[in-house]
DNA sequence: CTCAATTTGCG
DNA sequence: TGCGCAAATTGAGA
């Protein structure tokens, strides 16, 4: 039996939690209309149904001090003596919580002479043995000691109180050192301030984990006593009386009785008239509708929902829970036949989809979604259908959605792209974010992870209905340029996206876990080597201790000022071993790259899935020039100029149903656009001849026959030729090239000499866009430049180099882009079941299916090498192999 | 814990 | 004094 199989017990201690609730949330705000505090009440329930929602129990109770008083406070009378009055707001919040929750059909337990712990940790200890998996909620550090195999705890951040933190075994012995069982030694050693337990004094943590670990257990310890030197022994020997009274009293009892075992505490229905009596009575509208909607969920009878549950604000239209038949009525009422676009959201909590709100401009409607009932007909319908949809952030609601074992299709508009393609230097915001900055509105978004939220989530359908909102506001200001790439680029990308996102790529965790230790390895012996060097340790990973160490201790002439002294980076180590040449520069450098290419390989374990594969997500917002970015992990930046950097690439196989990788690139595809762009005859000829486009520019720039192009003089132009692109200086060539800045000078004038159109071009794109206010690609992709009127020189230079290159890089995403689209198209047309699986900027790389190299290798090469038409042609590079550094070619 | 700064990987 | 990114680490400050 699986986790998920296996019936989930959640025990939750009630006193803690509600007092935590009472200081997190502010007691004026939560009266009901007779006066009676609620804040705690509120704050409870609403993390009640978050637990709810997220871990699922099928088994639940809360357990509640009776009193103050116990067995411990007899054995002990200073107990807990710290404790001062109870605030006499929350006096009497306690009963009503046990009334609500009996209206949510949740047992409550207590008992005479024992803590709620006891409680707890008895129900937990016979959950655990009757094959549960458990929970336990609980604010009281003593709690660890219930952890086992089967028990995880839920346990709130000290800060804050927001966050429930889980802790099991793997996560105590992290934090702690020791298994959950010992926890208790430990304690009883350091003592418990909140519960009045004097530790041993000078004893903390530290030493105490140590001796546990040492001797076992605290009879070990004490049995040991005599062995223990200094001060701490002493102290231990003379107070060991109160370490014995600490572990008996936050000795937790497991075999407390009670009236009923786990099994009994199955959930059954919400009783919801009874909870819209209560949460009347407590004045939670809100809530209620949580609750409800939880209940719906659950089984509970849909159309029992009120449809006027809560009124957002006076705007919002009222939120009308529905399904299947009166769904699919209103779907053809509200968008006429289905025509007119409807704002979408997907509602997710603990990674499934709960719910999805749809809205007009008039109407809203909430879906509570759960997987295989057979009223959702109407939704599924609707959703996979071409009817045009409004989302925020596309891509993921299409993942949660795909997820679940829902499709999605007509994507019509995304309020995030859409701002993105408006502002593309700005950051992404959120829906509420967008809500704020550009209706003024306030939406307000609690954090679902947040134990007592201070506000609550609206509805999904309330978010549709402002996504809707956005997106006419949003569509008004897209120029025809930027609403061409919108429809005819960017929203049909998504798709694509969320597809290569979820099929990921195989990485052979062997060959990274080898290559880990072996560079594991090589960095130590570099990092002591390096160490003889200088005759002593340091951190080579901090910059400030190595300009100590360079610049100080060993007088190394200075290089590259920067904000904290000199720099140290590879280019100024490269000037410094050549001006003052000294082995520990080497061996820095050296290890600098054992640790950098450790770093990736970590990352991208910790980033490979269960399917052995790493699932990148895509950030479609992420530039400002028109390209996607990678994160999580980053795919766009592992190496491959190195040859262990290959070996990294190796590790990126082709999935076991597929016979090989194939890689798809462009050459020289911005060099191109310059071409295209500038008009240069000299450079659209070099490319239309076909040769090595170095050996030819260097053949006219130098005058020599192409074969006569000596490799000096091949990486030179290849130098300047890719530095034009971004705005490249002289003196910026010189230092690249270690040339002095007349003869850099020298070749950019002979470089221009020949190919003066290049130059001319990018004179008149940087003008133009002062003009202008913005730069354009060749597809109408804008992005808008403030600076290059600035009096400020830094700033202006700056936005000219980044003016100059954005319609380069930028044409070249639209490219890759449209080709993408054309590719996927097709796999879906010849019906292949090759995969696309990454993008890199001019590359692709995809999954090849036994018999179909040809066909994909043809559609590939046509669709990137068609995907615009240029005054020179595409040139694309395909390869193939077992992982991707032999595809590479 | 958060943030800025530095460094380095890719195109 | 070369454009566009993501990520890790350090060290300062809260």
């Amino acid at each position: 039996m699986t986790d998920n199989q296996k019936p989930t017990l959640m025990v939750i201690d009630g006193h803690s939690l509600a007092f935590r609730a009472f200081y997190a949330l502010p007691v004026d705000s939560f009266m009901n209309r007779e006066g009676q505090h609620t804040n705690a009440i509120h704050g409870f329930i609403s993390m009640l149904i978050n637990l709810l929602a997220n871990e699922k129990p099928t088994h639940v109770a809360v357990a509640f001090d009776i009193s103050r008083y116990s067995f411990r406070t007899r054995e002990y009378p200073e107990y807990k003596g710290t404790r001062g009055e109870t605030p006499s707001e929350f006096v009497g919040q306690i009963p009503l919580l046990e009334e609500a929750l009996k209206a949510m059909s949740i047992a409550t337990v207590s008992k005479e002479d024992f803590e709620a712990d006891d409680i707890l940790a008895t129900l937990a200890h016979e959950g655990s043995a009757q094959g549960f998996r458990v929970f336990v909620v609980s604010g009281d550090r003593d709690a660890i000691q219930m952890i086992d195999d089967n028990v995880t705890l839920l346990y709130p951040n000290a800060r804050g109180v927001s966050e429930l933190k889980r802790y099991d075994r793997d996560t105590v012995f992290e934090r702690y050192g020791i298994e959950p069982h010992q926890y208790p030694d430990v304690a009883a050693l350091v003592g418990e301030t909140s519960d009045n337990l004097i530790g041993i004094d000078k004893v903390g943590e530290k030493t105490a984990v140590k001796w546990i670990n040492e001797y076992g257990s605290l009879s070990g310890v004490l049995e040991h006593a005599d062995e223990i030197k200094g001060v701490v022994g002493e102290k231990l020997r003379e107070q060991r009386d109160r370490a014995i009274r600490n572990r008996k009293l936050n000795h937790l009892l497991t075999n407390v009785e009670l009236p009923f075992g786990p099994t009994d505490l199955e959930r059954r229905p919400i009783n919801t008239a009874a909870v819209k009596e209560v949460f009347d009575k407590l004045q939670f509208r809100t809530l209620l509708e949580r609750v409800l909607k939880i209940a719906a969920a659950e089984g509970g009878d849909p159309d029992e929902l009120p449809t006027d549950a809560v009124l957002t604000g006076t705007e919002t239209p009222p939120v009308r829970t529905m399904v299947d038949e009166e769904l699919a009525k209103w779907l053809d009422t509200t968008s006429v036949h289905r025509t007119k676009a409807l704002g979408l959201r997907v509602e997710v909590a603990a990674g499934e989809v709960t719910g999805i709100g749809i809205a007009s401009e008039t109407d809203s409607a909430f879906v509570p979604w759960a997987p295989g009932r057979p009223d959702y007909v109407a939704l599924e319908e609707w959703l996979v259908s071409d009817s045009p949809k409004y989302l925020h952030d596309s891509k993921r609601e299409l993942k949660w959605l795909r997820r679940s074992g829902l499709d999605l299709r007509g994507i019509a508009f995304d309020t995030s792209l859409a701002a993105w393609l408006i502002k593309p230097g700005g950051k992404s915001e959120d829906l509420s974010a967008q809500v704020y900055s550009h209706l003024g509105e306030t939406l307000p978004q609690a954090d679902p992870n947040q134990l007592v939220p201070d506000v609550e989530a609206p509805s999904p359908a309330t978010e549709a209905w402002y996504v809707l909102r956005l997106s006419e506001y949003l569509a008004e200001r897209l120029d025809a340029g930027s609403r061409r790439v919108l429809d005819d680029i960017e929203l049909p990308l998504v798709p694509v996206l969320a597809g290569m996102e979820i099929n990921g790529i195989t990485v052979n965790a062997a060959v990274l876990s080898q290559l880990n230790s072996s560079l594991t390895e090589s960095a130590a012996d570099l990092a002591s080597r390096s160490y003889v060097e200088i005759g002593h340790e340091v951190n080579l990973g901090s910059p400030k201790q190595l300009q100590q160490v360079l610049f100080e201790e060993l007088g190394m002439p200075k290089t590259r000022a920067n904000k904290t002294g000199f720099s140290t980076d590879a280019a100024s180590l490269a000037d410094l071993q050549e001006q003052a040449p000294h082995p520990f520069l080497d061996l820095l450098l050296q290890h600098r790259d054992a640790t950098k290419l450790k770093q990736i390989i970590e990352t991208l374990e910790r980033g490979t899935s269960d399917d052995g594969r790493v699932h990148t997500t895509y950030d479609q917002t992420g530039t400002s020039t028109g390209r996607i970015s990678s994160n999580d992990p980053n795919l766009q930046n592992i190496p491959v100029k190195t040859a262990v950097g290959r070996e990294i690439r190796a590790a990126f196989e082709r999935g076991s149903e597929f016979s090989t990788l194939l890689t798809a690139d462009y050459s020289q595809i911005e060099m191109r656009i310059m071409a295209h762009l500038s008009g240069d005859e000299g450079l659209i000829l070099a490319f239309n001849e076909g040769e090595d486009l170095h050996r030819f520019v260097g053949s006219r720039i130098f005058g020599v026959e192409p074969v006569d192009v000596t490799p000096t003089m091949r990486t030179k132009v290849k130098a300047m030729s890719y530095g034009l692109a971004y705005g490249l200086s002289a003196f910026g060539l010189s230092k690249q090239l270690r040339i002095d800045t007349a003869e850099a000078k020298q070749l950019m004038g002979d470089y221009f000499a020949r190919f003066g159109a290049v130059r001319e071009y990018l004179r008149n794109v940087v003008e133009q866009a002062r003009v202008d206010g913005y730069t354009e690609t060749i597809f109408g992709r804008r992005r808008p430049f403030g600076d290059l009127t600035s009096n400020n020189r830094v700033l202006r230079e700056n936005a000219e180099r980044a003016a100059l290159n954005a319609p380069i890089q930028g044409s070249a995403a639209d490219i890759l882009k449209i080709a993408m689209l054309g590719i996927a198209d097709d796999l879906v047309a010849q019906d292949l079941r090759s995969r696309m699986l990454m993008q890199v900027h001019d590359e692709l790389v995809f999954e090849v299916s036994e018999g179909e190299q040809d066909a994909l290798t043809d559609i590939v090469r046509n669709r990137m090498g068609h995907a615009a038409d240029l005054r020179v042609p595409l040139d694309v590079q395909i390869g193939t192999g077992e992982n991707w550094d032999q595809a590479a070619h």
